[in-house]
DNA sequence: CCCCAGGTCGTCA
DNA sequence: TGACGACATGGG
């Protein structure tokens, strides 16, 4: 892999364990949008980013070496090895067929408060209306950025978004879960809800400090400490899960408890890494 | 009209 | 603990 600047964008060239369609359409991150050029176009850290992939160059495009150090180097998990993780994950036919076509994820690391809410929104939904209705909130409550000729919308902070109304956020599609989000929010605000020490506890902690919470389970708690605390030991024990042991694994009746057992004992502490190369193989339908 | 969607909550045994 | 229906909304 190569990083070098050119015409005011960054090149990374080479194998770097890197797709994006995979990337942002696992469904960890609701936030970028193909455009009509076969590139990605989102904001995250308040920063727009237009990205694409052509062979083996990716192109950031209007970002240099400082912006990457900054910024997208993190946001990208550039420090994590994906090419041992699926090394030490390549224990079963199951899971390297799954690597095939999902390979090239890599876990984002994503703001924390975005993803808390995203994923409260994300319950019993589907993933082009968790984007419309995350969508919506932005545009609502989030800052303006122009870039490139498009309007962009930053996430919405806890005091923008704490302007919305329970009414309000009802009639941006979020139904039943605006009281969820509207708590939330509410608690962050004011600092009832401390974000920062939430990053900073034992996952399991964590993990009971968000199930206490209205609106957040074990799933949605998961998906939390998965995407927005890069907590990757963990596994969202979903539906999807389930339908992966059944029918990829032969192993009926995998009930919470039991499923993250099995993830533990087979994958460890990259199990969060292994759903999501599950995940969005099952998916495709592959 | 039905069913489903990266679930959670309250209730009842 | 474990099972089961309700819950808003929109798409198929």
């Amino acid at each position: 892999m190569q990083l070098r600047e050119e015409g005011g964008n960054l090149l990374i060239e080479g194998a770097c364990e890197m797709d994006l369609q995979s990337i942002f359409e696992c469904g960890q991150c609701f936030r970028f949008k193909k455009t009509d050029d076969k590139a990605y176009l989102g904001v995250a850290y308040g920063r727009p980013l237009k990205i694409d992939q052509r062979g083996d160059v990716i192109t950031l495009y209007g970002v240099n070496m400082h912006d990457w150090e900054q910024t997208w180097k993190s946001y990208f998990d550039f420090e994590c090895d994906y090419g041992a993780i699926k090394q030490r994950l390549a224990t079963d036919e199951v899971m390297i067929k799954a690597m095939e076509v999902s390979g090239g994820i890599r876990i984002l690391r994503q703001e924390l408060w975005e993803c808390l809410i995203s994923f409260i929104i994300s319950q019993n939904n589907n993933i082009p209306r968790i984007k419309k209705i995350i969508e919506g909130l932005c545009e609502n409550y989030g800052k303006k950025i122009e870039f490139e000729g498009e309007t962009l919308y930053a996430f919405p902070t806890p005091q923008e978004l704490g302007r919305a109304t329970k009414e309000e956020l009802a009639l941006l599609g979020l139904g039943y879960r605006d009281e969820y989000v509207a708590l939330i929010t509410n608690k962050v605000k004011t600092g009832k809800f401390s974000l920062e020490e939430l990053s900073k506890m034992s996952t399991s902690q964590a993990r009971s400090m968000l199930i206490s919470q209205r609106g957040i389970g074990g799933k949605v708690a998961d998906c939390i400490l998965l995407f927005g605390m890069h907590r990757t030991e963990v596994c969202p024990h979903d539906v999807w899960v389930k339908r992966i042991f059944k029918e990829k694994y032969g192993i009926e009746n995998v009930t919470e408890k039991k499923g993250y057992a099995l993830c533990e004992s087979k994958w460890g502490e990259y199990s969060g890494i292994a759903q999501q190369y599950l995940f969005y193989a099952q998916r495709e339908g592959k």
